[in-house]
RNA sequence: GCCGCGUUGGUCAAGGGGUUAAGACGCCUCCCUUUCACGGAGGAAUCACGGGUUCGAUUCCCGUACGUGGUACCA
């Protein structure tokens, strides 16, 4: 593996459902990975057992899965890095942490929760609301620059929990470069003492990232816009183990934000304004309770794929619905967006109906069967693939095909003949009895079926307007759908008969 | 509060010292369709504000405002 392999990251925590913005980051991974002929790492980030889920790794999979972003090297396929989760590398990163103290970048603190919560609430004031450990008040703390090596080397001996902080250099300015920002920098004076091994000896995920990062031999590092104000404390670490030839390029998205109002989008914004916001439905071990996903919602993973590059990315080019291979070819993070954008449902379902114009009948048969299942229609394929046909124009979402499409496998429940009846005839009725009758003996195709339709409505001495949706009604059900004698032709004659008489025994 | 990062129509956005400031979604009107969609043709709607620099700023610089993120032994 050559020093110039592109090789990136997705390192997902697995605490629940993946976020529209998680599979985001996985997509401008993915994308850059293709371009390049690069490798695509996930790395699964379970460094807090406090906030352990179950099942959420195995989720994390099968969403990629279906967006078809599926890693190269994971802890399914590992790769020549593994172990990939972070949880059964703990013993690395220690030795790192130590590398550290011993170079004074880093020591020892013994602070209690108790105790840290203690300096924040005495040094709290207006102008100070959050007082950080850093270097102004790392002094006044119980730790191994304030108590000494013997004392420091005492408490440890007798077990006292400590974690291993970094330590911040004063008066410095850090920059770097950001693929998509450019130049950032930032003031060690106001960046604070952060954390690096935690008490249970778990890294924090400011250490875990710089180590795995650099033993996984990643080279470009992309992650939401959130991660910008820790930045330092990564380069520093970079810089502090002596890895600064080595450090990816940074690369830091934009957010994707709630469509009213303001702030970063969350599932409750979902909930709240009826959108899905995970990928595939997700299921709360704890509560039972099952948040939607685009997936489930109706959506095809190529549009989700889709809609989502265009958020905080655009090729320069006019043309907006594209495949997975044509992104990987047009993707690059210099034409990403700085700004954060809002979500737009709308807008989602516009390239979800585009997406399935673009899919063949077939295939859409059987990504549809399962929503007719759901309604227990039983749908055979090869009839179910030449309804698509007639009405796949109509349907935005997987579900429309339900509810464009049922009328062609059952006959409508409830016809809306109000809007014939006040316009009724025993003529009318006289019309559609004989017409009904001659069916069996009509080619069904609707060329050959107009005509007989119009040729009896003449003879009838009836406008064929005032036919036409009476027609469709008895069919359909209301004022919808395909040309109404392709639906004759698609349902045959029996079924029309039956709709056609129980409509008139109703208007009768 | 402090720090970082942002800001082109309602939304996604192209552009970038001189333009009629693209395009898409949505909205409105019309056409097509003896239905509803699809499609087509139009329309309304934008460079946050104030200072500079400049012959000329939406574009460059500085402020302000606003938004957003961070300020955890969470990621």
């Amino acid at each position: 593996m050559n020093a110039n392999h592109v090789r990136v990251r997705f390192a997902p925590s697995p605490t629940g459902g993946l976020h529209l913005g998680g599979v985001r980051t996985v997509l401008f991974n993915y994308l850059f990975a293709r371009k390049y002929n690069g490798t695509f790492v996930l790395r699964i980030e379970d460094t807090d057992q406090g906030r352990f889920v179950p099942g959420a790794e195995e989720y994390i999979f099968d969403c990629l899965d279906w967006c078809g972003l599926s890693p190269d090297e994971s802890v399914r396929k590992e790769g020549p890095y593994a172990p990939y989760r972070q949880s059964e590398r703990k013993a690395i990163y220690r030795d790192y942490a130590e590398q550290l103290l011993e170079s004074g970048h880093a020591y020892y603190a013994f602070d209690t929760p108790a105790e840290l919560e203690q300096m924040r609430n005495d040094l709290r004031t207006p102008e100070n609301p959050a007082p950080q450990y850093d270097h102004r008040t790392r002094g006044m703390m119980r730790n191994s620059l304030t108590l000494g090596e013997e004392e420091t080397r005492r408490l440890i001996l007798e077990g006292t929990p400590y974690v291993i902080r970094i330590k911040v250099p004063e008066n410095e300015t850090i920059h770097f470069h950001d693929m998509i920002r450019g130049d950032i920098h930032h003031e060690t004076n106001v960046v604070d003492d952060k954390v690096l091994l935690k008490a249970d000896g778990m890294p924090t995920y400011h250490l875990a990232v710089v180590v795995d990062d650099y033993l996984m031999k990643i080279t470009h590092a992309f992650r939401g816009e959130e991660w910008l104000p820790s930045a330092p404390v990564h380069i520093l670490l970079w810089q502090y183990l002596g890895w600064k030839a080595h450090m990816p390029q940074w690369a830091h998205l934009p957010l994707i934000l709630k469509p009213d109002g303001n702030g970063k989008l969350s599932k409750r914004d979902g909930d709240r304004l009826g959108f899905p916001v995970f990928a595939m439905d997700w299921t709360d071990p704890k509560t039972g309770e099952v948040t939607t996903g685009f997936r489930e919602r109706g959506f095809l993973p190529e549009a989700f794929v889709n809609l989502l590059a265009m958020l905080g990315w655009n090729p320069g080019i006019e043309q907006e619905v594209f495949s997975l291979e044509e992104l990987c070819e047009l993707f690059s993070m210099e034409r990403v967006h700085k700004g954060g954008a809002k979500f737009d449902y709308e807008k989602a379902k516009w390239f979800n109906q585009q997406h399935i114009q673009r899919t063949d009948n077939a295939r859409l048969a059987t990504l549809v069967a399962p929503f007719f299942e759901k309604e227990n229609i039983t749908a055979e394929p090869e009839y179910l693939t030449r309804v698509i046909g007639l009405i796949k124009e109509r349907c935005h979402l997987l579900p429309d095909f339900v509810t464009q499409g049922r009328f062609f496998f059952e006959a409508p429940a409830q016809p809306d003949l109000e809007a014939v009846k006040g316009k009724w005839s025993p003529g009318k009725t006289e019309f559609f009895r004989t017409w009904a009758a001659s069916l069996d003996s009509i080619a069904p195709d609707h060329e050959a079926l107009e005509a007989s339709f119009t040729e009896l409505a003449t003879a009838k001495g009836i406008k064929k307007g005032d036919l036409m949706l009476p027609l469709r009604i008895m069919l359909v059900g209301g004022k919808f759908g395909p040309g109404v004698f392709d639906i004759v032709a698609m349902i045959g004659s029996a079924a029309t008969q039956q709709r056609i008489e129980a409509a008139l025994v109703q208007l009768a």
